[in-house]
DNA sequence: GCCAACGTTGGC
DNA sequence: GCCAACGTTGGC
């Protein structure tokens, strides 16, 4: 078991779009940085994904949905359609990964940002590094778990 | 391979 | 809206 964050704007997907329809799957696709691809072509099924909520009226975590299925290329990539589109990617070569997330849970409020500046255990995550700006996020379990004990307490 | 210019991210 | 920090692009 894998832990994860990933950095929407809540307004383009948020918890509540998985909230909604916990049934069913969202295909997270569109990064477009390097290494949060490598990021996310290290997923597993199962792994637990904390949800960002960045550029926001409310900024932090609201969240946790989990992976539903591993990398796979993102077809946002081919359509010319999309933002997303990229003209250098092939079929045969894509460049940009997706993976399937669903559900698992909506915090009853968010975890701002200054709670989790203030966690020691998070010090050393590239979150809240300054000027990081990975919108994939790999976390450990006592930083995953430091995260939860707020949540208890809240 | 360098690096200036440019575009994007994301908190404030 | 501002702007610092960072990543990418492309000429050389």
């Amino acid at each position: 078991m894998q832990y994860w964050l990933m950095k929407t704007e809540p307004n383009e997907c948020s918890i509540d779009d998985f909230a909604n329809q916990p049934s069913e799957v969202i295909r997270w696709d569109g990064v477009r940085n390097y290494q949060a691809r490598n990021f996310i072509r290290n997923m597993h099924i199962g792994d637990e994904v904390f949800i960002y909520h960045s550029s926001c009226a409310h900024i932090g975590i609201a969240g946790i949905v989990r992976v539903t299925r591993s990398a796979y290329a993102d077809p946002s990539q081919f359509d010319t359609e999309s933002p997303y589109f990229d003209s250098k990617a092939t079929k045969e070569k894509p460049r940009w990964d997706a993976v399937d997330l669903q559900f698992v849970r909506k915090f009853s409020q968010i975890i701002s940002l200054d709670k989790l500046k203030a966690l020691p255990e998070l010090a050393d995550n590239s979150l809240v590094k300054k000027g990081s700006r990975l919108s994939v996020v790999p976390f450990s379990k006592a930083e995953r778990d430091a995260v939860l004990q707020l949540t208890s307490r809240q």
